[in-house]
Parts: C-alpha cells; sequence; structure tokens
DNA sequence: CGACTCCTTCTACACCTGTAGAGGCCCGTA
DNA sequence: TACGGGCCTCTACAGGTGTAGAAGGAGTCG
C-alpha cells in the first residue's frame, strides 16, 4: 500500500466514522483527502475495492497498536485491569473514529464474507487476552478470553453508541479510567471464577 | 402507525439486516415487502423519514419483548443466567435480523441525534436489571447494571458479527445457550463481587 | 346521482454515484 | 532534444436514488 492510497484509506476512515457506510463514496473521501475529484476513484477502481482498503487500514493500525500494547502488559490483576482500561478510554477518545469505523465495518462483514478473514475481529485481542489468562491461571483461557473480549467490546460499544454513556463518566477523564478499571475487574474476578 | 406503514417498517428491518444501511432505499423496500414502487416513498416522504420508522419500529417491538419478559424472570442467580441466556439465543437464531438491524441504527444514531431519544438503547433492559441487581443485594445496581447490559451486549455482537461465532457453539443449540449461560453467570458472579 | 375525501399507484426529474477512459504533467534515458 | 512510462487529473455517462406531484379508484355523505 503505498503512502498515498494509506492517506486516502485514513480520509475514508474518517469518512465511515463521521458519515456512516452511507456516505462512503469516492468524492466524498476525494473531499475530505483534500485530494481532486477522482483521485480515489483512480486508486480504488471500485467501491468493493475502496472499503476493501478501509478494512485493510483498520487492521493495519490495529496489527501495530497490539504489537505495541503487548511491551508492557503487567500480569497483576488490578494493574492489568487498569492498563486495559487506559487502552478502552483511548479507542473511545483519541481513537473514537478508528473504533467507529470498525463497528461499521464489522456490521458491512455481516453481508460481505470476503470482509472477515481481513478484520479478524477480536482475534489479535483474544490471543493476547488468552495468554494473559493463562499466566493468571484460569482454568479454560480459551473460552474466558472470549468472554473478556465480548466485555470490553460491549463497553466501548455501549459507550460509543450512547447508551450506557448517558450515565457514565465523560471518555477521556479520570473518572472514566477509573470506573472503567472497576468494570474490567470485575469481570475479571467473573471470569477467574475469584 | 397504520397496519401498513408497520408492514413496510419491517420490510425495511429486513432490507437493513441483509444489505445494511446502505441498501435501506424506498425502492429496495417496495420490493422487498410485495408492494409497488414508490409505496414507500409515499408512506415516507423522505429518507430521514424512513430511517425513523425503522427506529421507532425497533423500538417498540423491544417493548413489547422487554413487557412479555418481565413476567417471567426468576430471581436466583443461577436460573437468572439461564434465563438471560435463553434471550440472547433469540435475538441471536429468530431474532437475528431485528439484532443486527438495531446494532446498525444504533451506529447510525452516532451521527443522527434525534434517532437517540427513539432508540434509548439499553434503557429498557437495563432498568430490568437494575430492579433484579437490586433484588440480589447489589452495592450499586446502577452501575453495575450497565456494566451487565454492557456485557450482554458485547457477547450478542461478537457472536453476530463473526468474530466469537469462529470458537462458539452455533446458536440455536443447546451448547449455544449452555455456553451462554455459563459466560452470563461468571458476568453477575463479577459484578456482584461474589 | 354527484361531489368530496382518503388511500394508493404511477410518473417525472434533478441529483448523486460508480466506473471507465482520455488526456496531461513530470522525470529519467538515449 | 525527443521519447517513453508512470503517476495524476479531468470528464463523460449510464444507472440508481430522493422527492414531488399528478392520476386513478373506492367508499361516504348530501
Amino acid at each position: 500500500m503505498t503512502e498515498r492510497m494509506a492517506a486516502l484509506a485514513d480520509a475514508a476512515i474518517h469518512v465511515v466514522a463521521t458519515k456512516g457506510m452511507r456516505g462512503l463514496t469516492h468524492r466524498a473521501v476525494d473531499a475530505q483527502a483534500g485530494v481532486p475529484t477522482g483521485s480515489t476513484s483512480a486508486y480504488f477502481r471500485t467501491r468493493k475495492a475502496l472499503v476493501e482498503a478501509v478494512v485493510q487500514r483498520l487492521a493495519d493500525l490495529d496489527d501495530a497498536e497490539v504489537a505495541e500494547a503487548r511491551l508492557h502488559v503487567p500480569l497483576d490483576p488490578d494493574l492489568l485491569a487498569e492498563a486495559i482500561a487506559h487502552v478502552l478510554d483511548r479507542w473511545m477518545t483519541t481513537g473514537r473514529e478508528r473504533t467507529l469505523a470498525r463497528y461499521a465495518c464489522l456490521l458491512e462483514a455481516t453481508h460481505h464474507h470476503e470482509l472477515r478473514g481481513i478484520l479478524a475481529h477480536g482475534e489479535r485481542p483474544r490471543a493476547q487476552a488468552r495468554e494473559l489468562l493463562s499466566a493468571l491461571g484460569a482454568r479454560d483461557p480459551e473460552r474466558q478470553s472470549r468472554e473478556l473480549v465480548a466485555f470490553v467490546d460491549g463497553l466501548v460499544f455501549d459507550r460509543l453508541v450512547g447508551a450506557g454513556a448517558l450515565g457514565a463518566p465523560a471518555p477521556g477523564t479520570p473518572e472514566s479510567v477509573s470506573e472503567l478499571t472497576t468494570a474490567i475487574r470485575a469481570a475479571l474476578r467473573g471470569v477467574l471464577g475469584k
């Protein structure tokens, strides 16, 4: 993926996050990226190609983030909960658009199966969760990592789409992080059975 | 809402579930509902009106379901977990389309705030969860019900969009229900702190 | 019976979108 | 200098989409 394509893909992610999949058109991406009309259409000839570029770009960005996060993950459950809470808080603030775009793509993948392979939603986080749970002495890390990932996914989704947000502290605040920490600690306690 | 409008709204929900928000057009709904072209456009003059009809219909269907469920909710945590698991399993099988459509609408509501009020995602389930958690002796039912709803939401979402599904039993099977039961029991244990 | 009203269907039309291809610019090479 | 190729921009066009309004038709009341 050339640098220009990456820039267009980034613009496309922004479009998806702010206007939804329906707003994702070649021309809208051109406008967002500040390039002449027709550019996006030249790099991604069909709409399908454009969507795939978005999905691929999201996957690439995720990979980078997961790889970096792996470097400093604490094994103490309390510290772990706080670390996860910080990541989630970032997903809901600076990474908000990416997170929204990802949810939109996941929904899209429901009827376009070829996207599923690229997105592989939760696979990387889950692998990491599995390792962690094993290290923490979980009995069934495979299943329990699924549960943990589902839980954090639900937390993020509920807050992003507004429902959770109505009664929850604003993302980016210390209260938000501390409340997330509490929730995740509870989830860890639950899946670990202690 | 007249009967005819309800039928169109139901067709629209099906369209959203199978083709995504992008596929939701007046003509597509006409085709799905088996009515002459132009009918949907006559009943819902603008696209915004059409989307709002979908959202409203989803809310109505939810209300009916929540009201009915409230009638037989057990207070024993284990039985409760199983009851919730059954509801979720239904959401993923017979109610699959509605659930997918709801997620699509929730994402849409992110950039169309007027939808949020109608959808009020999680409000009704949360109210019920709050009652239950209080009855079960929870310390902070308000916050904990948020967590519980987020958890079941994550469970359903992950399985519907495929990620969780890859390593999970197929919805509609006894194994699916029993695994969901285990997961929800763990969540209850977690949020209740026991 | 005639007029009126409501519900439904049909049709028109401007605009938007996806997609293809023609042209233009820049730069390295002979 | 002339040439060729890769990247970029522009334009055309067929088809789809949102929206408005006209036409038809059945039932109702005077």
